[in-house]
DNA sequence: CGTTGAACCTGTTTGC
DNA sequence: TGCAAACAGGTTCAAC
């Protein structure tokens, strides 16, 4: 593991969707009677998430790439006055929410206590604080998650091609860009990359068909994978019901510089592609002309 | 357009 | 042993 890998999870789109699932059980229907602040450098507006969002019922809890979005109705509890708003949550790179009974110990480093209408509590934890809280209308919400790109579950091959095909910037770049393809983090990037045997600095523009075809259903599969299993990579995950999971899911080639490939046993390799870590087989990934 | 590097902030691991 | 450096799953911005 790196140096200064938190073990606490990572929140790329499986991860961020195995929360979503998991707040899913708990929250829609719940009413937030009081909202207790800390730190709030990462929220946009910390007195709109004050004024607005204690009193709110929630309606329901979905993912926007690697956003978390409650939707919320605000307003009195009869129902006059009623308004949508939307809570949007981005979990950078040590967010948690779990929902936990309000007696709970709390952790270092959180900063944000939703006190639910059952004695229980949504909490916010990030340490490092890389990510990102606001509240706001549909539409003003829209200025967020409107310019997010095509989601990498749902993109059809034909889409997949023409986003890839149509930029000159290195794959893994394009891959990681949440306008083109919202979602993608770089571990899935790698795997993904490592599986459709495609190095990471290759032109989007100068994929084959069959190359693109090959990663489109890598990464596809590989999500779903993270998903099916609960969406970590190391062992201390925590779910959104603050229970440790046991999810494990072997890394191909993210985080194995200097070990075997499993497809052909050479020596996994790292180098920094659009400015982030990336680990590759430079035997099954053939490096672009020029590197 | 695309790339690079720095910045944001805290914690952990590595290396001297 | 101790301390400093390097590094981390993310995003954003300035400079080239």
């Amino acid at each position: 593991m790196p140096a200064g890998t938190p073990a606490l999870l990572m929140p790329e789109l499986p991860e961020v969707e195995t929360v979503v699932r998991g707040l899913r059980r708990h929250l829609p229907g719940r009413r937030i009677v009081e909202l207790r602040l800390g730190k709030t450098d990462f929220m946009d507006d910390p007195a709109a998430i004050g004024e607005r969002v204690p009193g709110s019922l929630i309606r329901a809890v979905r993912r926007h790439g690697k956003f978390l979005v409650l939707d919320l109705e605000a307003g009195a509890a009869d129902g006059s006055g009623a308004r949508a708003e939307l809570l949007v949550i981005h979990l950078g790179m040590t967010g948690q929410l779990t929902v936990v009974a309000a007696d709970t110990e709390v952790k270092p480093h959180t900063h944000v206590f939703f006190m639910l209408d059952d004695r229980r509590e949504l909490r916010f934890c990030d340490p490092r604080r890389f990510g990102r809280m606001l509240v706001a209308t549909p539409a003003d919400g829209q200025k967020i998650l409107g310019p997010l790109g095509a989601d990498p579950l749902e993109v059809s091959e034909a889409d997949f091609r023409r986003l890839i095909t149509s930029r000159r910037a290195r794959i893994k770049a394009l891959l990681l860009d949440q306008t083109v393809f919202r979602g993608m983090g770089n571990i899935y990037t790698d795997e993904s990359l490592w599986r459709a045997k495609i190095h990471p600095a290759r032109l989007g523009a100068n994929l084959k068909p069959p190359e693109i075809r090959k990663l489109h259903r890598a990464m596809r599969a590989i999500l779903e994978q993270a998903i099916k299993l609960g969406g970590s990579s190391i062992s201390d995950y925590v779910g959104a019901d603050g229970e440790p999971g046991e999810f494990q899911i072997r890394h191909r080639a993210y985080d194995r510089e200097g070990k075997k490939c499993f497809r052909c046993r050479a020596r996994i390799r790292r180098m920094i592609v659009a400015g982030r870590s990336s680990y590759f087989c430079p035997k099954c990934q053939r490096a672009p002309r020029g590197l």
